[in-house]
DNA sequence: GAATGTTTAATTGTGTGCAATTAAAATGTA
DNA sequence: TACATTTTAATTGCACACAATTAAACATTC
């Protein structure tokens, strides 16, 4: 019985092929080196740009609140923080009122990537050749998923 | 002309909620997570078990057959290949007819493995509330984009 | 068959992700 | 007020990802 599994009783289950796990992790990569051309020219990681596109629309957020939008902890988001602190587009400061709390801002360096960022969402979609119901179809298939997994 | 960016002439689409980008983002990390539990107790990595299904299926790739079928790099691979020989799960060596090349082969180790491992799937499905219909739209979905973005 | 070009891994360096721990601040409760 | 509990960031350590470079082996061309 210790006979090693031959491709003939191997499950069909456990071929790559037949995962849903896989694609997803292949696209979400392939996606984000999608991004790359454009993000390079802003000095930007995929990340950092979420992180903005937050900050855009909410002028400031704590780190907790990024983290609950953007799924990730402290741990990932405090030196990528603090290396968008650096180059001057984010501040960071303490809440007054709560000082466990650290209060992230866009600076105008930040603010001002936005003219150029605007452009890159028509040029994934046209690098998708998806139609705007397929898009919403995949968009909102992956939002229950999420809400699901969560 | 310098006024910054209200949320007023904040672009739709340069909002979070209306990005397919993240939504593939955060599923994939949540996915990743949700192997999490099964991947611990066998002390193996998400893509260490996705190099176990391949190797699994074909017993022997080379490090080029794994990266073309992983979307992977050799940058990834070789330090991941080699705390696999580490554990015994797998063998490296050149292939002889072509010393280019480095063959990984699984090893007893790496197929007793598939034994936990093929639980898995059943635990992630029932974990995703997915009906059948529904599972393969979504993962045709991801190898349509896919295609399209290597 | 030497020169040139291509393919393949390995290496290096940077930036995530994330589990686990630590520490400070705030909150709840006796 | 004192004490325990909870919340929030920061830190630490490890494992990816990936761009860029290096080096060896192979293939091509003349």
């Amino acid at each position: 019985m210790n006979k090693p599994t031959s491709s003939a009783d191997h499950p069909e289950l456990l071929k790559l092929e037949n995962q849903l796990c896989f694609p997803l992790y292949a696209v979400s990569r392939m996606f984000t080196k999608a991004y790359q051309p454009f993000l390079q020219q802003m000095d930007l990681t995929y990340p950092q740009y979420l992180v903005l596109l937050l900050l855009w629309e909410h002028r400031e957020l704590t780190v907790k609140a990024l983290g609950d939008k953007l799924l990730l902890d402290s741990g990932t988001l405090t030196p990528l923080l603090k290396r968008m602190e650096q180059k001057q587009w984010v501040s960071r400061r303490r809440d007054p009122r709560d000082e466990r709390s650290v209060i992230i801002g866009i600076q105008p360096a930040g603010d001002a990537l936005q003219q150029q960022a605007c452009r890159i969402p028509e040029h994934l979609i046209e690098r998708l050749q998806l139609s705007v119901p397929e898009f919403e179809a995949l968009r909102q298939q992956l939002n229950t998923l999420l809400t699901r997994l969560t």
